[in-house]
DNA sequence: CAGTGAGCGAGCTTCCGCTTGACTT
């Protein structure tokens, strides 16, 4: 007599197991089980006939998906149906939102079972919560279930017939999707704003003023009673007042004018204004919001922030990490409050306990918030943790401890000062009761937002009192144009138009920089030729699909499935098949989409084309009847591309490369050109007797515009020889590589190897100029590695020598949990083993065991990498020969 | 590592959302 209970994840079914009788069973579905083909070699021999079969849909009779189950979860499926075998009764316990329902309905009809089926939800992994839930099992909701699938199938429909259109039109390879459609679409429609932004100028006056001896500034606001410009009266399209503003615009010349006019003139206090306000702290975190924290405070992607919260959630520090629910248990906020009480004190604590309602589109919570787990919060300094994960758990128990914090008491003031015929105006604040202030303030992308929350004091100040005048300055500003997106800004886009769950949140992003729409580039995402491409054929085509309301539409259709008041098969019918339907458009659209258009991207005061080619983005121009190409650098993105940049690599073109001087000893020319790798040198030209020039790129920081004929001789002439090494009487050479310029000790490493270490370029170390000492200091230090920060991490235990060989036995903490790590080999830990208590012979015998199952280990693997050719990788050797024996 | 952009043409590429796994640098 056993019941067997599935959830999702495995460490849900440890946490509720504690909670259930002692005869039943709880295993995890590892997420959904089946699916659509997800590609060719997935597809069933039956139906692959069909025209349908490389959709998985069969369009021809009511959409009926075709489901498989994918090679990573046969496994699964294999354990469940074994533990359906011991069980008299099944009771499925996925989440209640869309997908857990459908989770729960796929269950059911791969398991076949013959046992009395239940389905029971939980929102709180309690005693009370769960002894209820299982009082209270209902049946499959057969509505919500198929408002999944048709999330599922439209998904489907959309990517897969968008995506082979862009095959053929512009480039393989290449993806169009629901979400990442959007997505790129919201970078390009920035980028575009940003090409189309026209610089302003302008230049006002900051007065430095005291009053009893406490200094202050203030700033002009208006000579005569006129407003002086302020970057907010520019017009981002044309760099000029925007029309219709009375205002008066300062140039540098002006400035200093009416500087020397009012220096040494009374000022006098006219104006005086206070006002109140509070604030209240930000709601828990949701995936989302944390991951735009992490990434604007910590500084990490939404890949690693998940990574780190994943290694909190599994080791028992926070509650589950994706969700989009701001909801507390009371526990949690009965024990948040206990902690503003020990830390803060009484006086700090909000009145009342402060429940956030969540507002965002299409949020299904069927989680609480990301908090610390428990009844009681452990404090950072409590659970040990380290690094990243002391991190990441510091932010989230400020936040959640924050929530229940009072609020902020702040008075703003703002002081009008008259001298002569000019205002100025001096802004304060001053904060009267710092509130959850004490725990936590919200970053923000906007660095001069982040100094809103700072205090300005200003001085006691009364209309008609006199301060004295220090000194005035002229400064000069100039209008910027509008922000690239972060990671962080752009999931907060997505989020607020409900596009994307929090499991994707990070793999969108992922998707759009595998896919080369997009590169990072200091924390901002930079579209690419190709986004520019891809973009413009959607919207041209099919406008509907990439609107940023698309997603939001379908959510309320979804939720009109899930309650019966709209039926599913003819919804999908509409989309696909009616009038204006998905797959009437692609065939109308076909014909006319013309591929060298789609492959010729508009930028608008370019001279010339550019175009997406085989071999990535060039430059297309005609000269004389005649058609000149040029490849534009990888690193060079649309935004970067001028009409000077354009004359620069067509110039390289036609009148051959630039040439930079003569070489002095050799009295050959050297040219500056730029490759597709950015900008290198060359000795000589290309020819028979000499078709492979000797090359070389210019390091960082340095341009073809700033490159000297005398670094160009330098850098030619590496690898440059330093000297040799007075122990081993080794060669010691400086060179530039692939990753940069290094120093080498020639077969000086042990093992004969030769010992290399990178010239980092933030050292005052050049090298065309390093001399032999350096180099000899750098390779007295140990590798650095490439490693976050140092190069060993440290373990999280020691458990000792292993018995037979005296080699090293640690436990570390890693992105899937903590691993015992022995001579080469990480082995992770079981789930009945814990990381705290784990001994050294248990260590030994897991290592026992892991070393025999893995003679059998998987052949070959689908290599996932990207980009091979420009990092290629050595191949190390997966036997495990000297462990086996 | 490198200066191309058309062509042979089988079979494949691709979506979003749920979840963890096994892996060295």
């Amino acid at each position: 007599m056993s019941t067997l209970v599935i959830v999702e994840s495995p460490t849900k079914a440890r946490t509720i197991r504690k909670y259930l009788p002692n005869d039943y069973q709880v295993e995890a579905s590892m997420g959904h089980i089946r699916d659509l083909p997800q590609s060719a070699s997935e597809i069933p021999a039956a139906v692959k006939k069909e025209k349908w079969s490389q959709l998985g849909v069969n369009v021809e009779a009511d959409f009926e998906p075709i489901y498989v189950v994918p090679k990573d979860k046969k496994k699964v499926v294999k354990t469940l149906k074994d533990a359906l075998k011991n069980a008299t009764e099944l009771v499925l316990a996925t989440d209640e939102d869309r997908e857990g329902e459908s989770i729960s309905w796929h269950l059911l009809q791969v398991l076949k079972p013959k046992v009395p089926t239940k389905r029971m939800v939980f929102h709180e992994i309690t005693e009370e919560a769960i002894q209820n839930a299982l009082h209270h099992c209902r049946d499959l909701n057969e509505q919500l279930v198929h408002a999944q699938e048709t999330r599922r199938i439209l998904d489907r429909l959309v990517g897969y017939t968008l995506s082979p259109l862009l095959w053929k039109k512009i480039a393989p390879k290449l993806s169009a999707g629901r979400v990442q459609s959007v997505a790129v679409r919201l970078i390009v429609m920035r980028e575009r704003e940003r090409r189309a932004f026209r610089m302003g100028s302008y230049w006002d006056l900051k007065a430095h003023l005291s009053k009893d001896n406490t200094p202050f500034d203030a700033k002009l606001i208006s000579v005569d009673g006129t407003k002086v410009a302020t970057g907010s009266d520019f017009d981002e399209n044309t760099g000029q007042i925007k029309a219709g503003r009375n205002v008066q615009l300062l140039n540098e010349a002006d400035a200093n004018a009416l500087k020397e006019r009012l220096l040494g003139k009374p000022w006098n206090v006219s104006n005086f204004e206070e006002r109140q306000n509070r604030r209240k702290p930000a709601p828990p975190f949701t995936t989302s919001t944390l991951q735009q924290e992490a990434n604007r405070k910590l500084r990490l992607s939404a890949r690693d922030t998940m990574r780190v919260a994943q290694s909190l959630y599994e080791n028992g520090y926070i509650t589950y990490m994706r969700t989009d629910s701001v909801h507390l248990s009371e526990q949690a906020i009965a024990a948040a409050r206990e902690c503003v009480t020990q830390m803060y004190g009484p006086d700090y604590l909000s009145p009342q306990p402060r429940q956030y309602a969540t507002k965002s589109k299409g949020a299904q919570e069927a989680h609480e918030a990301i908090r610390p787990a428990g009844n009681r919060f452990r404090t950072p300094r409590e659970t040990g943790l380290k690094d990243r994960e002391l991190a990441l758990y510091d932010l989230i128990w400020k936040r959640t401890v924050a929530s229940q914090m009072a609020e902020v008491r702040q008075t703003s003031l703002s002081v009008d000062l008259s001298v002569e015929n000019a205002l100025f105006r001096a802004n304060g604040k001053r904060i009267d009761f710092p509130g959850f202030f004490r725990a936590y303030v919200e970053g923000s992308d906007d660095p001069d937002a982040a100094l809103e929350n700072r205090e300005a004091i200003l001085p006691a100040l009364a209309v008609g009192d006199r301060p004295d005048c220090q000194d005035i300055e002229a400064v000069g500003h100039e209008t910027q144009p509008p922000a690239r997106f972060t990671e962080a800004s752009l999931v907060k886009t997505l989020e607020s138009e409900g596009i994307g769950r929090p499991s994707t949140y990070a793999s969108i992003i992922g998707t759009i920089i595998d896919r080369g729409y997009a590169q990072m580039q200091n924390n901002a995402l930079v579209p690419s030729f190709t986004a520019f491409a891809v973009c413009s054929l959607l919207e041209n085509y099919f406008p509907d699909l990439v609107d940023l309301h698309f997603t939001a539409k379908m959510e309320a259709t979804l939720d009109r499935i899930s309650t019966g008041d709209v039926e599913w098969i003819p919804y999908l019918r509409e989309f696909y098949s009616g009038d204006k339907g998905l797959d009437t458009q692609v065939r109308q659209q076909e014909d006319q989409i013309e591929p060298t258009e789609a492959k010729t991207i508009v930028l608008e005061n370019l001279p010339v084309n550019v175009r997406i080619g085989k071999f990535g983005p060039y430059l297309e121009t005609e000269k004389d009847g005649e058609t000149i190409t040029a490849s534009i650098p990888q690193n060079l993105t649309p935004s970067d591309l001028d009409s000077e940049q354009v004359e620069v690599l067509l110039r390289q073109k036609t009148e051959g490369p630039d040439k930079l001087g003569m070489h002095p000893e050799t009295g050959e020319p050297i040219y500056i050109l730029i490759g597709s790798y950015g900008p290198y040198v060359q000795l000589g030209e290309v020819s028979d007797e000499n078709p492979k020039p000797k090359r070389a790129s210019l390091p960082k920081g340095q341009t073809p515009e700033t490159i000297t004929l005398e670094t160009a001789v330098g850098l030619l002439s590496l690898p440059r020889l330093l000297g040799v090494h007075p122990e081993s009487g080794n060669k010691i050479q400086a060179g530039l590589g692939r990753f940069g310029p290094y120093i080498v000790h020639k077969k000086g490493g042990e093992d004969g190897k030769d010992d290399y270490r990178s010239i980092r370029a933030s050292s005052e170390d050049d090298v065309l100029t390093i001399p032999l000492e350096r180099a000899l200091e750098m390779l007295a230090e140990p590798k650095r590695g490439r490693g976050r920060r140092g190069s060993k991490k440290k373990p999280m235990r020691e458990l000792g020598d292993h018995p037979t060989d005296k080699e090293p036995l640690n436990i570390y903490d890693g992105p899937y949990g903590p691993y015992i790590k022995y001579k080469r080999k990480n082995i992770s830990i079981p789930d009945g083993d814990s990381a705290e208590e784990l001994t050294l012979e248990r260590a030994v015998e897991l290592i026992a065991a892991k070393s025999s199952s893995r003679k059998t280990s998987t052949a070959k693997r689908k290599t996932t990498s990207k980009k091979t050719s420009t990092a290629k990788r050595k191949t190390t050797s997966k036997k495990t020969s000297n462990s086996d024996s």
